[in-house]
DNA sequence: TTCCGACAGTGGGGTCGCAAT
DNA sequence: ATTGCGACCCCACTATCGGAA
């Protein structure tokens, strides 16, 4: 198969905005690809190389050589290549690899050319990644696409089971199950501003404290312990005291949920960014590990000797869950009834709400990031941002200046979009203290690019940097260290919440009071 | 008919580890 | 030794489509 009409429908998918037509124009794809092919054309569509990052960014792909005139490249060819340049490694890697990658694109025409760089640098941008690959590859095979998600979820791998599919037909989704031993994609929760609308949103439910660690699923299959990331990568080997510890559980084959997060000597926790570099740390583990432990705390189980528990309800599981784990390798929770149950329920203020406020509060106390509100009724959505799970974490917010934007990027081309955030200084001056692009509405984003043109004294191409005049109101979650600002820290999942040209740059927050607000912190 | 769940897109900062300088 | 770069952790938020209500 040539890899010329797989540009073609990548562009054509790219060009519709109707998921429907997206899905059917894969479909059609789908059908004439030949059996070897399946396994490339399948993750292609979807925006992903099979071989996954292969290590080539924007660098690489620079300066790319003048297109081919005529479509000779295959399907088959492209994948060789690729595995080619994820196989080089030691010195001069960087340039061998850009001279293959380069080697590549010259064999390419431009449609082709465009795929490629798209592909390697993970942004086709064509508006359908997995999600709707699953469903195209379900009009192709007449599966039922509800069926070919869970098959993908348990499978943790769409390519796998769009090649046993499209070999072997519909039935062969029954064959993938929960596996001890391979991991499931992680169900993943939805926010809310605070515990009244998150318990407003559910029925009976545990609110469970929220810990900034990593997350983590812990497989035991007999004597052996496998631990994968929230994206499935395997970190078993970065994590031996985790490794000890689910060794010593009772369970014969068991799959847990949790977070690895490092604790000091009173068991409060130490920064997320202590905990990420330990768990990040690949080299020299014995050393890591001595210096900052991490401990797995458990909140969900997916299977237990033998017996796949992800369609019971979240009591059920946890009842699991508590007859293998102890205690202290639990996350602390409360069982909060639903609203009709447990006598009150009146026009007063929900006593549900005020039980779940205080353990939000003790929770915070204890140094943690907030707390999930979990439905008791509901099963495990495996790889789905489920309705049944409500984050609820404090928000702080900030009055800051802006001192310059970025040209946005896609949709946002045109358009000034990432904007630097100053603080103020007592002499009058500003110190940045992060960027943000999040938050803004098309209007918004409309609007600050035509104010900040009014204001710029300076444009790269790039950058406009622009008179400190422009007062925006921004929501973060706390401060973070920072090598890469003048003030030593920065904000963490800073967002705009809106403009305030009611205020002057003088009428901004100082750093001073930015520190001080978090020096306990 | 309106509402809302699920997706995709647009990027943020930090850290590690490897290769290049 | 330091710097640049890619991969992978953490993540918020808006726009849009299309099925549910």
């Amino acid at each position: 198969m040539l890899l010329a009409p797989l540009a073609r429908v990548s562009r054509e998918v790219a060009e519709t905005s109707a998921r429907s037509r997206k899905i059917s124009l894969l479909a059609g794809l789908f059908r004439t690809a030949g059996p070897l092919d399946v396994p490339v054309v399948i993750p292609y569509l979807a925006g992903r190389l099979p071989q996954g990052r292969i290590g080539i960014g924007w660098n690489a792909l620079k300066d790319p050589p003048p297109p081919a005139g005529r479509a000779t490249l295959t399907v088959h060819h492209v994948d060789e290549a690729f595995s080619a340049l994820a196989a080089v490694s030691g010195p001069g890697s960087q340039a061998e690899r850009r001279r293959l990658t380069q080697e590549l694109l010259g064999a390419a025409t431009g449609e082709e050319q465009r795929f490629l760089v798209g592909l390697i640098s993970g942004e086709v941008r064509q508006g359908a990644l997995d999600a709707v690959a699953v469903e195209a590859l379900a009009e192709t095979s007449g599966a039922a696409a509800g069926a070919v998600r869970r098959a993908v979820m348990l499978a943790g791998s769409l390519q796998h089971v769009a090649e046993r599919l499209l070999a072997e037909g519909p039935r062969v989704l029954e064959e993938f199950l929960l596996t001890v031993g391979r991991p499931v994609l992680p169900m993943l929760a939805q926010s809310a501003a605070d515990v009244a609308e998150a318990i407003g949103r559910l029925g009976a439910c545990a609110v469970e404290e929220k810990l900034d660690g990593i997350r983590v699923q812990v497989h035991r299959d007999g004597g052996t312990v496998r631990i994968f990331t929230r994206t499935l990568d395997d970190i078993t080997d970065r994590l031996p005291e985790v490794v000890d510890i689910a060794a010593t559980l009772e369970g014969d084959g068991f799959v847990l949920d949790g977070e690895v997060i490092a604790l000091d000597d009173e068991g409060r926790p130490r920064s997320f960014q202590e905990t990420a570099s330990r768990v990040g740390s690949r080299t020299d583990v014995a050393t890591a590990a001595a210096a900052v432990p991490v401990s797995p705390v458990f909140f969900d189980i997916l299977s237990l000797d033998g017996e796949d528990l992800l369609d019971l309800t979240f009591a059920e599981r946890h009842e699991a869950l508590a007859g293998l784990v102890p205690e202290p390798m639990r996350v602390r929770r409360i069982v909060v009834p639903g609203p009709g149950e447990g006598g009150g329920g009146g026009e007063e203020a929900d006593p549900r709400v005020g039980e779940a406020e205080a353990f939000l509060s003790d929770t915070l106390a204890r140094g943690h990031e907030g707390v999930v509100v979990k439905a008791l009724d509901t099963p495990y959505s495996a790889g789905r941002r489920g309705a049944g799970w409500v984050k609820v974490k404090p928000v702080h917010t900030l009055d800051l200046v802006v001192l310059a934007a970025e040209w946005g990027h896609g949709r946002r081309t045109g358009k000034l979009s990432n904007l630097h955030l100053g603080a103020r200084r007592e002499d009058g001056s500003f110190v940045m203290l992060g960027k943000t692009f999040k938050g803004l509405t098309d209007t918004m984003l409309e609007w600050q690019t035509g104010r900040l043109r009014e204001l710029a004294l300076h444009d790269d191409g790039f950058t406009v940097t622009v008179r400190p005049e422009l007062v925006v109101e921004i929501a973060y979650d706390g401060l973070q260290r920072s090598s890469r600002y003048p003030a030593g820290v920065t904000l963490r999942f800073a967002r705009v919440v809106r403009f305030r040209e009611d205020k002057r740059a003088a009428d901004a927050d100082t750093v001073d009071t930015v520190l001080a607000a978090h020096s306990q912190g």
